[in-house]
DNA sequence: TTCATTTATTGAAACATTTCGATAAATCTA
DNA sequence: TAGATTTATCGAAATGTTTCAATAAATGAA
């Protein structure tokens, strides 16, 4: 049996990939930051990107479920998903002797 | 004071690179596989790529340190460097609310 | 409804990574 | 020493990622 918040070696892979790129790894510093949750206007003031390209790694954090979203008006509201970084510390743990 | 072992978003950033591909989680399961050391050698049987694009994925993976290696003659020995691993995971645990 | 604000999408340029053939360097074996 | 084996380096092609300007879509405010 599977269960939905499982871990493989090639999602693994895009976790790593997603964390691979300094403004990505902001973006996570800057929602532990605000307590739990972000909105993505704040991030204009943050990272110092245009905003498609803030779009872009914001959606790269989505897809891999890093993050969560939720809308809010015309605001969309992101949050750490706290099972993903713990699946995928697991799967590092286990290349562990 | 900064210590030799220490991790920061720079260096958190390399691992993920190193870390954002199949062949090199590969090769580091392989790793572990072979119980704490491995001859590159062994991996030409092992990973579907010409000489040289395993030698530069191994030459990734040294640079971050995420592996140690050690030439026996002829031969270059690899082992996994827990130490880097777990500074790594110690980074993403404090991203973490 | 009209205008401003926020986020998403598209397309293209710039940049980075992966891969391999060719070849060099180092070391072992006969 | 001469040949075989193992690993590293170089240069180029293919592929993938990042970035932005332009623009669209969605929502809120006047």
């Amino acid at each position: 049996m599977k269960t939905i918040t499982g871990m493989n070696a090639k999602k693994a892979e895009k976790i790593s990939k997603a964390l691979a790129d300094p403004n990505r790894l902001l973006i996570l510093k800057e929602i532990k930051k605000q307590k739990d949750c972000m909105y993505c206007v704040y991030l204009n003031d943050i990272v110092d990107l245009a905003q498609p390209s803030i779009a872009h790694h914001l959606k790269i954090l989505t897809d891999t479920e890093l993050i969560l979203s939720e809308k809010e008006g015309r605001n969309v509201k992101y949050s750490l998903n706290n099972q993903v970084l713990d699946d995928y510390i697991t799967f590092l743990e286990s290349l562990k002797k």
